[in-house]
DNA sequence: AGTGGTTGAGAAACCCTTTTCTCAAGCAGA
DNA sequence: TCTGCTTGAGAAAAGGGTTTCTCAACCACT
């Protein structure tokens, strides 16, 4: 291992040319003997020569690099997106910049300046919700902005999973096994997601022909406990569901708890099934959730693809990219 | 917002000096009169002149970057160290690479070098496990390497949670409230928390003159499945615990779970303490946990303060730094 | 007036790579 | 032999900063 790294100059040196010969050479650009070339690479090789990215960015204006911003620490939506981020852009040589900001907008435009000093080519910004920005604006950068998993500018473009196809996939799931009624307990009405679950299930109950009980739709929080809750509600009164299409896999978590405690049968007397596909918690229930996956990683990729294309110059279609979710058949 | 970014030549013409000079005024070096040095101050700063990173790091060898390498794509365990990391750095105005590599050693040579050819100053290594390495040999390079909750070289800093010094306050905690009969569910044996956290419990009960239960130590896997069959194992016997620590909060909540199923009340009958503090676990627990918190947030930014010590020469203690962890207490 | 020390600022080199432009050599054709 | 074209390779500039070195101007003393 040579402590100190090498140079193009020691390569010319080395191989008795200039450094812009040997520039060419190991760019494959300008006009040399095929002889010439080769040996430069030899040369190269043999010394482990790699060239100083820094300096190529310097004149060519492009830096390989972007900017990954989110506001989620805790979460488990970032985590798979940003690996779908790193993922995609890798093969394109690009390397990325990760900057949690948490609510902060002071942290959040130092990173952004820290960023924009740095030259990155472009800026992903996701977060946990996609019915919230995050706390700095992007929309006047000189560098062009994605947005995944959060709320974006409308003329740029924003990837978030298909919640609507998501849900239909569910509620269809539970038609097709025979369940008639069925009933949605969700999270908060404030969630953007919660409106287009809830208007998937409606539209899926009436394309079958099936009529939405009156309280089909129960909206509360995001926990287990309101999950446990729910099913209590919906075990009082008269219209018992055999089916139950939940809004996220915590909900259902608490869903299939309540009704193992109530001897009620999952997946025979009633099916369940939740979203999100959060392994943790859908393969530990009794029996393991069947659940809609919204492939993050997946929509990770294709934000960083987008972002690589934009900064390309390439057309890439603005607004937002709806990324279809698939249903992971499990117990329930 | 002017499309092109300014360079430190159109501030030196803007205040009719050289750039040599505006240079100085700038970075508070060499020598002139105040006035003059202001008055460049000033000029920059109506510019909105902000020097180009890549420039700069090119001669001054630093590029305030530093790379970080993770295995962990869903896993709960790296976040917070990311955002720990992330957040001790940008005080010091260092940006994060962020590479997931999972378990691919060509993935992962591809990640190092090109962080080694965009120059950064070092390298963070963080993983999943404390007892298994990255798959990528990181001894040898030019810039220095910090190891955070993944196995390090033994010559490197490597930082992990004190398993030992908070499987101590799990079971002290546990004695305080009275508990005598003290049991121990866990992961799996060939995990080296599980010989930490083990041995602790051991050393606890007989510190405190208990005895250890003979089938005290009941190793599964990290699941709340096992939790459950290990309670219902112990309840199968004659010498019931009154008292249960458990490896990690899931096998802790199967435990909960199992012990209300059989009536046992928790925590007025039976005390259980988890370990993480995973939120989404041991706050949706009924009772919540009460748990082990592993403080990896600080864990990951004195992972970065180590870093940016070792990459400016300041002398920094080598081998296992063991952080403390902590006791929350909740209602089990 | 001559000497010496300080001050303020600029010229130029440097960091490493790419790229444009120039040019000598070689060759074909007139 | 002269002209014109192609080929292979190098000189130099550019990219945006930092740093070292130089130097003129000014001041205070002899």
């Amino acid at each position: 291992m040579p402590s100190e790294r090498m140079t193009i100059y020691d390569v010319a040196k080395a191989a008795r040319v200039s450094t812009a010969t040997a520039s060419k050479a190991l760019n494959d650009t300008g006009r040399m003997s095929a002889e010439t070339r080769d040996r430069i690479r030899r040369v190269a090789l043999e010394l482990g020569f790699r060239p100083n990215s820094l300096a190529r960015s310097l004149t060519s204006k492009r830096s390989f690099t972007v900017g990954l911003l989110t506001d989620d620490t805790y979460g488990r939506f970032t985590l798979p997106v940003m690996a779908g981020v790193s993922e995609g852009l890798i093969d394109h040589g690009v390397s990325v910049f990760l900057c949690t900001v948490e609510d902060n907008p002071d942290l959040a435009k130092i990173h952004v300046d820290a960023m924009l000093d740095k030259q990155v080519d472009g800026i992903i910004a996701t977060g946990k919700r996609i019915d919230k920005p995050l706390p700095v604006d992007l929309s006047h950068l000189s560098v062009p902005v994605v947005y995944a998993l959060t709320e974006g500018r409308p003329d740029a473009v924003t990837l978030v999973p298909d919640d609507r196809q998501g849900a239909l996939r569910a509620v269809e799931h539970l038609i097709a096994r025979g369940r008639k009624r069925i009933a949605h307990i969700t999270g908060p009405g404030s969630f953007r997601v919660v409106q287009e679950r809830a208007g998937a299930y409606s539209d899926a109950l009436c394309a079958a022909g099936l009529e939405v009980p009156p309280a089909g739709i129960l909206r509360g929080s995001w926990s287990e406990r309101w999950g446990h809750e729910a099913v209590a509600t919906l075990w009082s009164g008269a219209d018992r569901p055999d089916g139950i299409f939940c809004g996220n896999d915590q909900i259902a978590r608490g869903a299939v708890d309540a009704l193992r405690e109530r001897k009620v049968d999952v997946p025979s007397d009633v099916s369940v099934v939740g979203f999100d596909n959060w392994e943790i918690v859908a393969e530990q229930t009794r029996p393991p959730l069947t659940t809609v996956d919204m492939n993050l990683k997946e929509l990770g990729r294709q934000a960083g693809l987008a972002l690589v294309r934009l900064v390309n110059g390439e057309a890439v279609e603005k607004g937002l990219w709806k990324l279809p979710c698939s249903l992971v058949v499990r117990g329930s």
